[in-house]
Order: structure tokens, then C-alpha cells, then sequence
RNA sequence: GGCCCCGUAGCUCAGGGGAUAGAGCGUCGGUUUCCUAAACCGUGCGUCGCAGGUUCGAAUCCUGCCGGGGCCA
């Protein structure tokens, strides 16, 4: 029996124990029906608090309607035995075979596991990291290379159909900074002091050089343009190989140079006019996004006739709408949290929801120490800490689930000993290592020759304690998938990942899987090996969800 | 000055209005004839920043204040 076969359940009791106190009139179509796993054993496999959520409309004590609830919960099947504990609450227990049924789910649902519809239909465009091609990925975009990707998963694991997007700001001063900059640097001179410092810029320099040795000899407009555009394409390159590497495939590399060149910006001032929110004042042209919360007004085009970046943003929300985007999301460092109302404002003056249609989402800043010690230095790229150098540093699985394993708002330092750290302390590792046991458990069945999956599954075996944690563990996990989707918290599925790592181990710790020696083959055993396909099956899709690999062998 | 985030065990942090507030690390001690000890078990650890408010019930929601970090002027 899974949480929602128990909740219809109670439902079912529920409006059953309602007429018996003359209160079947009562509308409870917005009451949502709480199920949870007590924290304490003796408090049963489950609790309800619909007691005493209902106590006041129903003009009854909590007891009361409790005592009705259970006199018709308890017929449902699967029911093993219910009391009322405390002020109200409901204390559920399952008979072990509706409790072991869960790992026949799991094993039949396989990688589906989990999936829900709660968010079918629904178009989402995820945009995340947005850097300047100029250098190379710093700390702040691997917060959201990690988290950015780990909610689109989860997105889809929602039910939605989701895009990755990165929006490429190739255009306007800083790509002339960054062309100057290679150029000088090429020349052997130093850099323009407003320019972008660090070895990587006379990386850029010298390879460029090496493929065409002529361009030091165009005259010098002509030399910074070829300088800036092949210095612009090498770095975005290295970019996208590095989140390649970190596992970071985006759907749609969109730049801002595309955004002015196809009409986009066009069409969304456009469209802004229709809706009636932008003014001319001063020669410049503004949108007043002042009409929905934002602290002034902004400039889309300036005086000399210049768009601004704002008028790519604005653009670029009207093409995402118009490419048929229900819901797009913008994940931004702490640093940018001032665009927040703008970007909602943007929104709502392209005559859209602001609260439906888009939603920023404010990431705090990471900060990496080892042994305590702050570390700022990079050999790339000078006083930044790259994705590369992280990567190279603790590995790809290690990055990213330590980056997805708090909320997004919260400030996370992150220590370099500590993750490469192959303990307990490390809870990837402790999560991935569950993997790998249970994987050698099921090689070991294999070698000798059992066939578990074909073989009957008796889930009323299952009643060792330790196997009803696991098994309750398992059902849990579609709903731990639901809310990490419905509040943009993928670090849910990093903590459900430890505490099922840890029930497992438990299990394992105690109940034996295989037949020892000569032992024959029992149900008992076959059982086992169902519930360690189920465990393996969570831990897996669960790691997926967060980009992390699920390996076989540690 | 305005806004955002944070304040929970010695440390790093979980905790969607529920029962006795939890994990890991660190301390000390224990567990393996046989499925992976990167594991398990035991042990101590609290003014949930402070003060009000809402509620049958608040670490959780609201207001104010204090402290730390950040953004914008």
C-alpha cells in the first residue's frame, strides 16, 4: 500500500465517520488529507492530524472524530491496527504485506518510479548560469550549473516538459574589453587596466595567434574585431565543454547578438507597446515597469538610440513566451537579487501573470575553504575559483551533490578536505556506496543462479523491523519527488537519498539476503532480494535526479 | 536609508503548523568464521538570537528588535 492508497483510504473513512456524526454536509474540498511517518516506531507505520484539522468545523472534539475515523479505517485492507494517540492523532499501522507490497512497485516501475503528473502540460524554461563569454566559469555559475540542472530534472520527473536554457550576453562594451584585452596581450602588452586579467586571457592570446599569425598584422579596428570574435568563440567553447563535463547539457544556447539580429527586440517592444506600459521621456524610450512594484522606471533605449541590456532581457521574455514557455525561471546569484521585481515587472507589462508565468529564483553564494582556510586563488583565471578547477579538485559526482544537498537560499562553504573525504562525512560517497553494495548483493545472487525476479514474491515476509523502515522508506520517495518539484528544492532528494542510504545499511547491517553455505533457497531470501532491487532502484533514480552517477562497484 | 539571505548541539547543517527538535563530524567505547567495515551499534551534546502576536498546538506563520553576510543607492 503506497502514502496515496492510504490517503484515499482515509478519505473514503473520512466522509464514512462524517455522516456518522451528522456533519456529511460539510465541504472539504480544500482540506488536504496530512499522512506522515511518525517519529517514533511506537506511534505505528503512519499518522493522520485530520482530527484535529477538522475539530473546529465539525464543532467536535478531536477525539471524537478520531474514534469515528477509526471505527471505518479500520475495514479498509491492509489495515493492521489503528489508536488514538495524544490530542487527536490517527496511529496507522500496515500489515506487513500491504507495507511489502511497495517493493513490488518499485521494482515493477523501475526508472519510472517516482515520476508524477503534477506538472503535465506544463511548458518550463529553466534559464540558468547566463555568463559572459569573456572568461571562464566561476564559483557562483557552479552553484547553478549543479542546482539549475538537478530542478529541471526534477521538473521533469514532475511531469513537465522542461528546456535548459543559457543566454549567451555577447554583445555591447565588455566584449570590447574582452577583445582589447587578448589583443594586448597578444602584443605583449599589458592589459588595459578596465580590461579581463588572469593566464587564461594570454591562453586565448597565443592559441589564437598560432591558428592565424596574420591577424597580428590587420590594421588595429580590424585586428580587435578578429581578436574579440575568435577569442569570443574559444571561450564560449570552453564553456560549454566544462558543463559537458559536468554533465550540463542545455537545450539552448541563445545570444544576445541573435536576440537584435532576427527582430526579437523588435517584437517585444512591440509587443510592450500593445500593452500600454512604455513612454518616451528625456529622448529615451522607457517601459514603466514602476506600474507593477518595481522601485523606477527603466530605459529600453537610450538618447543616442542605443537598446540597453534591458531591452534584450524584456525581449528575450517575450521570445521565450512567444516559443510557447507556460512557466520560465531565472536562477540568479544573490548578487542580482535587485532584478527580481524588474523581471516580474517585465512580465506583467508584457501582459502576463507575474505570479504564473515566471519566477526568479535568488541563490546565495558558495565559498570554498580547505582545512578552514579560505581559497580565492585560481591558476587559470587569477583571483576566481573556476568550475574547472572544482571539478579537477573533487570530481564531478562529489561537486555536484555537495552543491544540490542545500537549499539554493542558503550560503554554503564548501570544504575541499571534507568532500574528497571518503567517510561518513561525505555523504555522497555514504549514498553511492549503498548503491555499489546492494549491486554486489545482486551480482551474488546472480552467480548463484537465482532467479529472483522470476520467482514469487511473498511481501508478507517482510516484517523485520529494520525491513518495514526500508519499505516505508521506498513509498515515501514519490512524494519527497513531488515537493522537491512544487518548491524548487532539489536538496530534498540529496537528504531523502542519505536517510534511505541509512536504512538500508541498517537492513543490511542485521538481515541477511543470500542463503549461507548449503542453505536452501527460501521466500524469505527471495523477498530480501526484492526489497534490495527496490532499495538499489530509488537509490539510483534519486541520484540521477541530481546528476550524480549511481555506481556498480566502489 | 531601502531591499534580500542567514541566526537551531563544540563544528557543518537538516527540519512544508504537530507528539520527547534531528543528522553527520568531532569525544569516548563496542561490532566482522560467510552477501563490499566507504558499514553498523552505544555514548554525551540545546535559552531553536531576543520580545511580543496568531493558533488547540510555533524552530516553523506575522510584527518589532539584536547580531552576521550581501545587493542597491
Amino acid at each position: 500500500m503506497t502514502i496515496e492508497e492510504l490517503r484515499t483510504a482515509i478519505g473514503r473513512s473520512l466522509a464514512l465517520a462524517l455522516a456518522d456524526l451528522d456533519a456529511s454536509d460539510l465541504d472539504l474540498s480544500d482540506l488536504e488529507i496530512v499522512v506522515e511517518r511518525p517519529k517514533t516506531r511506537d506511534h505505528g507505520d503512519y499518522a493522520t492530524n485530520v482530527a484535529m484539522v477538522l475539530a473546529k468545523r465539525v464543532g467536535r472534539p478531536p477525539r471524537d472524530i478520531a474514534g469515528a475515523l477509526v471505527t471505518h479505517l479500520g475495514n479498509e485492507s491492509g489495515v493492521a491496527s489503528l489508536d488514538i494517540a495524544g490530542p487527536g492523532f490517527v496511529n496507522i499501522t500496515l500489515e506487513a504485506a500491504a507495507q511489502g507490497e511497495v517493493a513490488r512497485r518499485v521494482v515493477e516501475a523501475g526508472d519510472a518510479y517516482g515520476r508524477g503528473d503534477a506538472l503535465a502540460g506544463q511548458r518550463v524554461n529553466v534559464e540558468f548560469i547566463s555568463a559572459n563569454p569573456t572568461g571562464p566559469l566561476h564559483l557562483g555559475h557552479t552553484r547553478w550549473a549543479a542546482v539549475g540542472d538537478a530542478i529541471a530534472r526534477v521538473f521533469a520527473a514532475a511531469g513537465a516538459e522542461v528546456a535548459r536554457e543559457f543566454y549567451i550576453n555577447d554583445r555591447g562594451v565588455q566584449m570590447d574589453k574582452f577583445g582589447a584585452s587578448v589583443m594586448a596581450a597578444a602584443h605583449g602588452e599589458p592589459v588595459p587596466e578596465d580590461g579581463y586579467h588572469g593566464g587564461y586571457i594570454t591562453d586565448l592570446a597565443a592559441a589564437i595567434v598560432a591558428e592565424d599569425p596574420d591577424i597580428l598584422d590587420q590594421p588595429e579596428d580590424d585586428q580587435l574585431a578578429a581578436f574579440r570574435e575568435a577569442a569570443y568563440a574559444k571561450q564560449l567553447r570552453q564553456q560549454q565543454q566544462v558543463l559537458d563535463l559536468f554533465r550540463t547539457h542545455f537545450d539552448v544556447w541563445y545570444s544576445e547578438r541573435e536576440l537584435h539580429s532576427s527582430g526579437a527586440v523588435e517584437r517585444g517592444l512591440d509587443r510592450l507597446r500593445e500593452q500600454g506600459h512604455v513612454f518616451e521621456q528625456d529622448g529615451a524610450v522607457w517601459l514603466r515597469t514602476t506600474d507593477f512594484g518595481d522601485d523606477k522606471d527603466r530605459v529600453l533605449i537610450k538618447a543616442d538610440g542605443e537598446y540597453t541590456y534591458f531591452a534584450s532581457d524584456t525581449a528575450y521574455y517575450v521570445d521565450k513566451r512567444a516559443r510557447g514557455f507556460d512557466l520560465n525561471i531565472y536562477l540568479l546569484g544573490a548578487d542580482h537579487h535587485g532584478y527580481v521585481n524588474r523581471l516580474r515587472a517585465v512580465a506583467a507589462c508584457a501582459g502576463d501573470d507575474m505570479d504564473a508565468n515566471i519566477e526568479v529564483l535568488i541563490g546565495q553564494l558558495v565559498k570554498i575553504t580547505r582545512g578552514g582556510e579560505e581559497v580565492k586563488l585560481s591558476k587559470r583565471a587569477g583571483n576566481i575559483v573556476t568550475l574547472e578547477d572544482l571539478v579537477e579538485e573533487v570530481g564531478v559526482d562529489a561537486a555536484r551533490y555537495t552543491l544540490t544537498r542545500y537549499p539554493a537560499d542558503s550560503p554554503l562553504t564548501l570544504d575541499l578536505e571534507t568532500i574528497t573525504k571518503q567517510t561518513n562525512d561525505n555523504p555522497v560517497f555514504y549514498v553511492q556506496y549503498a548503491h555499489a553494495r546492494i549491486s554486489s548483493v545482486l551480482r551474488n545472487a546472480a552467480e548463484l543462479g537465482i532467479d529472483w525476479r522470476a520467482m514469487d514474491f511473498d511481501p508478507g515476509m517482510l516484517s523485520h523491523e529494520r525491513e518495514i523502515e526500508l519499505l516505508g522508506r521506498l513509498a515515501e520517495y514519490p512524494r519527497i519527488v513531488a515537493s522537491a518539484a512544487e518548491l524548487r528544492e532539489p536538496h530534498r532528494i540529496a537528504r531523502y537519498l542519505e536517510d534511505m542510504a541509512t536504512d538500508y545499511h541498517r537492513f543490511y547491517d542485521v538481515c541477511w539476503v543470500l542463503p549461507r553455505g548449503d542453505e536452501e533457497l527460501a521466500p524469505l531470501h527471495v523477498a530480501r532480494l526484492w526489497l534490495c532491487a527496490a532499495a538499489r532502484q530509488v537509490l539510483a533514480n534519486g541520484l540521477d535526479l541530481l546528476g550524480v552517477s549511481a555506481p556498480e562497484r566502489m
